[in-house]
DNA sequence: GTCTATACGCTGATAGAC
DNA sequence: GTCTATCAGCGTATAGAC
């Protein structure tokens, strides 16, 4: 087992854990004991917990981008569901919640470096959906009155929470119907 | 100070800090400074953390209870904003966010005891709304199409993630827009 | 890079005096 | 009911051998 292999393979469990049990839910033995290293060998790669809180964000935010450029030419409706389907893959069978939804909760526990990258990170989704939704509108594929960065907002609203109460209740369905309600509210008609 | 006093005093600050910093993000001792008492004595009201965490969820499973019956003669449209600006009232000013939404996150790193009572309080709200949503429709002042427990759980994850989103940019306003677009998109008319 | 060993603060929790 | 005193355990983090 490489270094490099090592490193990712840390974020990668933080990740899990992260996304399962929160900020505060894990710790480094955690994550030892979980891939079988020692706790200092975690410390040697990130020496302290918010670096790897902050990798953890980082990481998302560059799926997120690759995501985006992965779509090539889908219509504005296309794109709204892939967000919707990529979101709720997340869940991973109803075990975790989206990392918005997760440093949201748990914002003012963080460590400011976390936050910051937080807010960055949520920045970047909501930019992109507001681009989305205006793109959708002028090509008249989604509802005029729809304000572009308030429809953003209201997705993901709606798809974190959905993560969310799909964990807890053990319905995947909410999922699906969040996707659907979202659908229907913003595009102009085939209401699937 | 009364023995009923401080027991209640204790719950209020275990609210406060809970919707502030999320359950494990707070502790005995925080509570103990902040109202000059000693740990021990908490844990004389509230043996352990579970109870107090319980006690919490109930308190605003009844305050719910409470803020139901005092509606009296409103119409649905009505209601339904009330329950918004009610919900929004628990913002106060960007500083906490709901119940529902902290114990949504934190959810698997509760105890049992808190997990169970949580999916109560989110029944009893879900409940609730899917009947105003059901009453609205049958009365004309809903919109048709809307199927109520999924308008009722749109609503939810709305509202939550609207106070956790103006929590972290400090953003009031991303509430009272929240509370518009749900208002337009399950009301016929009148758009305000 | 990974390990062993260790420091040390804070956590939830208990025992017993008042 | 509230206090002082105390506990074991776990948290993050560091030093230094290999």
């Amino acid at each position: 087992m490489q270094t490099r292999s090592t490193k990712s393979l840390i974020v990668k469990t933080a990740e899990e854990l992260i996304l399962s049990y929160g900020y505060q839910g894990f710790s480094y033995n955690d994550i030892a004991s979980a891939i079988n290293i020692r706790k200092a060998s975690i410390h040697y790669h990130f020496p302290k917990k918010e670096d790897l809180g902050i990798a953890f964000i980082r990481k998302y935010s560059r799926l997120f981008s690759l995501w985006t450029k992965r779509l090539g030419t889908a219509s504005n409706r296309e794109r709204l569901i892939a967000f919707c389907r990529m979101y709720g893959s997340l869940s991973n069978n109803c075990t975790r919640i989206c990392p918005i939804g997760m440093v949201a909760a748990d914002y003012h526990s963080m460590p400011a470096g976390i936050q910051e990258h937080s807010q960055e990170l949520i920045a970047q989704v909501e930019q992109w959906l507001t681009e989305l939704v205006d793109k959708g509108k002028k090509e008249g594929e989604f509802r005029e009155y729809l304000r572009s960065s308030d429809t953003a907002r209201h997705m993901i609203y709606v798809m974190s929470g959905s993560l969310k109460m799909a964990r807890i209740f053990k319905e995947p369905g909410r999922i699906k119907r969040a996707e659907k309600d979202l659908v229907f509210h913003i595009c102009k008609e085939k209401e699937q």
